[in-house]
DNA sequence: GTCTATACGCCGATAGAC
DNA sequence: GTCTATCGGCGTATAGAC
């Protein structure tokens, strides 16, 4: 909804955007200031920022968007490159650690920050196109007998469960390694646990 | 540490802990003010809060420390109660999904609150002495043969990763039953993800 | 121990010159 | 499109009466 003028997005407006994503992965939405912000973008006051965003809240609105978008169009592209929903869930898995190790910021605002604390009306994650078609994989999974039948989102919360939790101690630094070296070990046993056997 | 002095801890002191507790769950402690305390405390001005703590931090501080506190012991008691670590564990998640349950807010504090954004001071969880003896069960687990050889910490982020994510969508009403409904199929998942077969 | 009154600062946001 | 100046408001915190 907001993409559509953003044809003409300025350099400086990817600068806002980059800024805020990293200060509010660093310190969260509320410890940083439009001030923050602005130094960080090479710009000198905050007033400017409102040329390229209404409030601060647009920029987070807009930051999670965009997030939300290109996660959604990686999943489609996994979706079609594959077929079985063992080889679906294993290139989301991919996909994850590889953002993990390259753009922690992204994944620190996905899995570390309560977003409806700082953007009442965003959906959550679960309502959103990507998750969606997620379960839609554990759910066909289900039916195609690779995976056990159970309910698909109590699936869906073993699985990621165990993904994301695993991320985030390395976001955290709890595991010292990259995430690259944990993901064969950590694919295979949140597969397993909800793998038909 | 604060405890000490807590003896004389007054009913106000806590009905300030109580509803402090809700607000920060519920509306993240950034949402909430001392006034909003206040009126959720029976008091009428937020002025009175501060005869019974310095500042809004410490009263975030008091809770953190008192849920961390009760935590340990209850681990402690689960310890001495059972020996095999399988059955320690069982016997925290026996915890964590009757806490989900009974006292959401204090799950919601712990699963979701990201601590550190208010108490930039505060251990994070891992270094804390209940989830320190959580990973020393794990480690137990693993030199008697229970639990299958792999980094106690992974194992911890494997275990948790189910256990929390699952509390964590009964929380935001994602699975809408009560916790307990998911109990015993979740601990048999997360159980054997970690278990030697 | 709770109230009233008040101070202070910071931040979000607007107006308008350049 | 970025700057200076400035406003308003809210929230934390203090001083002091009761």
């Amino acid at each position: 909804m907001d993409q559509e003028k953003n044809i003409t997005k300025t350099e400086t407006q990817d600068e806002i955007l980059l800024a805020a994503l990293k200060l509010f992965a660093e310190k969260g939405y509320f410890n940083t200031s439009l001030t923050d912000i602005a130094e960080a973008s090479g710009i000198k006051t905050a007033s400017a920022i409102y040329h390229h965003f209404k409030h601060k809240q647009m920029i987070a609105t807009a930051l999670y968007a965009n997030i939300l978008d290109s996660l959604n169009i990686s999943v489609d592209e996994i979706r079609r490159k594959n077929s079985k929903s063992s080889e679906q869930l294993h290139g989301i898995v991919d996909l994850l650690f590889k953002l993990t190790d390259d753009a922690p910021e992204v994944m620190q605002f996905l899995l570390m920050l309560k977003i409806n604390e700082f953007l009442p009306e965003a959906k959550p994650l679960l309502d959103t196109a990507a998750f969606i078609k997620i379960v839609k994989i554990i759910r066909n999974g289900i039916s195609e007998g690779e995976i056990r039948n159970i309910d698909p989102l109590l699936a869906n919360a073993y699985f990621f469960g165990i993904i994301h939790n695993t991320l985030r101690m390395v976001l955290t630094g709890a595991l010292d390694k990259k995430a690259e070296a944990y993901q064969s070990q950590t694919w295979l046993i949140a597969w397993n646990a909800i793998a038909k056997k």
